[in-house]
DNA sequence: CTGCGTGTGTTTCCTGGCGCACCGACGGTA
DNA sequence: TACCGTCGGTGCGCCAGGAAACACACGCAG
């Protein structure tokens, strides 16, 4: 959790803000690095920090009382972790996982509260942002009952490389499993359908997305329908 | 939608607001009836109104690009629907269907907009009730795929019977069939499993309840979990 | 070179739920 | 009373995916 050199912010969120605004918040981030595997928020743990991922990106875990998981959104550079925060709350229901390492930016979460007094065009940005997430809560839900595996690994892969910013992924069939809540033989099979259409490749945990094109046509509507909401509502609808 | 004498309001929300904001809140609220099968909103129209359902209680409907359908969660007397607004947009990603028939208080979106900035006990209320929805919605895309028909129905008919504050249930199987994202068959199933249990009776759309009891017993947790976070949230969470 | 850990391919058996269709039973209406 | 629409029970073939193994293959470390 090393500072880093303090670097011109890219995170889609902060840069929508007027630059005032933008200014005055970044003087108050600390520059973190995000290791793979960190567990950012637990299921009722308090919410300490917000994170602005630059290029790292978390995992966003429900968890029911039988132990079960399930991934159900992703944040990365678009967006921002500890949204309870905006509604008043300092508990997160779900688990923040670090999928892809990297470097982000953190406030405390007070620090964060008074910045978000001061600022309407923040609030009004992060209402929006938090507007994108329902939404896409509840399309999870459909899409994780109706769609079939090979759909939903495509637009996992599709959602993952949006946020590595990278054609080029490190992540394990078994890994994939626990994300899409089914079983490694059914990555296994789902990956070498999409490898033999020539897709993807990987190897040992390295995927490389060689088709983006195509890949989105092998994913489900659902991975489009993310990406037109969000520019919808943050891109072109966050004139703040 | 004939207005209905006016009459003490029982929506849970409204209740928990302080006397003089819920006065002036209620002034401006009209009466209406809901009829059953009535859509208040669809995806992607504008939000005209805010509900607060009294008796009466909506199914919030995601729905696919592929047309596929399912309900995510339950507006009832317990909540408020429009609840975009909130975030500042006046349109709404789901589909509102009327499926308990009863009178409810609304407002027009603009007064609503208005009551909001004036009221910040009315603010904090609402933003935890967000909460609590988002927090339902990531719980119901974990359950919807980890769970099996029969719990899913059981915890169902429980969300059903609070929310129409009756034992008794006007559902065919059919409905719940579309509701659960399910065949008409799998409900036939799960319905007669419970009833061989004695936990429920039925008869051509009259379902009654039993045994409460052990029909929470036979739901998957989540909806112990769902009232355990909407008490914790709201009603104890909720001293605005 | 050997050995072990990790990642992947593959198999067998099993089950929940799907799509489709048919039929019987009930209850309101003519 | 006869009819018909709605509702629910059932049967059939089918398939995606679950559970649990086992086998192989690569790559690093000793």
């Amino acid at each position: 959790m090393k500072p880093l050199p303090l670097r011109p912010s890219t995170n889609y969120l902060l840069d929508c803000l007027p630059c005032q605004d933008r200014a005055s918040f970044l003087t108050h981030c600390e520059a973190v690095n995000l290791v793979f595997g960190e567990v950012i928020s637990e299921p009722d743990g308090q919410i300490q920090h917000v994170y602005f991922p630059l290029n790292s990106f978390v995992s966003l875990i429900a968890q029911l009382s039988g132990r079960e998981r399930l991934e159900v959104t992703m944040v990365g550079s678009e967006g921002m972790l500890g949204m309870p925060l905006i509604l008043g709350l300092d508990e997160s229901p779900l688990r923040a996982l670090v999928q892809g390492a990297g470097p982000a930016l953190r406030m405390p979460a007070a620090d964060f509260g008074q910045h978000l007094a001061q600022s309407p065009a923040l609030q009004a940005l992060l209402k929006r942002y938090l507007y994108v997430l329902m939404h896409q809560l509840s399309q999870v839900a459909a899409c994780t009952h109706f769609h079939h595996v090979e759909a939903r690994l495509a637009r996992w892969l599709l959602m993952t490389q949006d946020r590595a910013h990278s054609d080029h992924l490190h992540l394990t069939h078994a890994f994939l499993a626990t994300m899409l809540g089914v079983r490694r033989a059914g990555i296994t099979l789902a990956a070498m359908a999409l490898q033999a259409r020539g897709l993807i490749r990987y190897h040992r945990g390295d995927i490389t997305v060689l088709d983006r094109t195509r890949l989105i046509e092998a994913a489900c509507g659902c991975y489009a329908a993310d990406c037109r909401l969000y520019r919808r509502v943050i891109t072109e609808g966050g004139a703040v």
